[in-house]
DNA sequence: ACAAATACCTGTAAGC
DNA sequence: TGCTTACAGGTATTTG
């Protein structure tokens, strides 16, 4: 499922494939996909040109030659597909960028949560990146809080971009078990989380992404990314450990589950 | 104020 | 084989 990494994947991909690219249409086919707002609200966006595509969290923000940015968010099942014009969309496309020089990017969804809409200052929620994210803001974020380590990872307003997959390797990396109540960490249990959300983020980004079993999310090319073959926990429960050969256990955190190695994290 | 639960979806896989 | 059910999870919203 696109977490950061996905996205600064994608995020890369749309940039050096259609920066300085004009838009000229924006065919929208899914009512869902662009649910704030009125039908034809985005056809502003019609003849502007891609100046440059930013990241804050799991939000894809594409800036224009004019105001206002187009929001993306894949949510669960969102790819965005670079494809030859007068490409037949696929099944669960629901918008199509027509942009000159013969090149389309297509809005492929179909569990329907991902959307697109301008932004109009609907982020300001959103904690810090955590790509960037300093000893000092995790502090702050864990700080006082009953709620386990797992919880205020995946808060994006604590800090933002992580989801389900990499809240259990950063936890695995820091050793710290996903449960444990955020506040009650030690400063050396933080710095290590510091570090561990740096360190993973950074090389699942340098591995292109995790793609699952469902293989649904790919590149903007449509290729795989590679770091699901790195995953020390994340759905490997009742597997060795690669660390410490203890059997991966998964538990459950409230509607969803946690993975870890009971005797390397503690 | 904070934390936990739920709604939103559909493809896939497991169970009977 | 074919059906039913459970599960996956990010975010907004609701409930506790």
């Amino acid at each position: 499922m696109p977490e950061l990494p996905e996205v600064e994947t994608v995020r890369c991909d749309v940039q050096k494939i259609f920066a300085g690219c004009r838009l000229k249409q924006l065919v929208v086919t899914g009512r869902r996909t662009v649910r704030r707002h009125p039908a034809g609200d985005l056809a502003c966006l019609h003849g502007r040109t891609l100046q440059e595509a930013r990241r804050h969290g799991k939000f894809l923000l594409l800036g224009w030659d004019q105001a206002p940015t187009l929001v993306v968010h894949l949510r669960m099942s969102g790819q965005l597909l670079a494809l030859p014009a007068g490409t037949k969309p696929a099944p669960h496309t629901h918008a199509v960028f027509k942009f000159a020089r013969a090149r389309e990017l297509h809005f492929v969804d179909p569990r329907t949560f991902g959307e697109l809409f301008l932004e109009t200052g609907q982020l300001s929620h959103l904690g810090p990146d955590a790509l960037g994210i300093t000893n000092a803001q995790m502090a702050a974020a864990l700080a006082g809080r009953r709620a386990s380590v797992k919880a205020v990872l995946v808060d994006q307003r604590a800090m933002a971009g992580i989801g389900n997959i990499y809240a259990d390797e950063i936890c695995f990396r820091a050793r710290v078990k996903p449960d444990r109540p955020a506040g009650g960490l030690g400063p050396e249990e933080v710095r290590r989380l510091t570090r561990a959300v740096r360190a993973v983020l950074r090389a699942a980004i340098a591995a292109r992404g995790s793609s699952l079993r469902d293989q649904r999310y790919r590149d903007v090319l449509g290729n795989l990314g590679g770091y699901q073959l790195e995953h020390k926990v994340y759905g490997r429960a009742g597997l060795a450990c690669p660390d410490c050969g203890a059997l991966v256990q998964r538990g459950r955190f409230g509607a969803k589950s946690a993975f870890f190695c009971p005797h390397c994290q503690t």
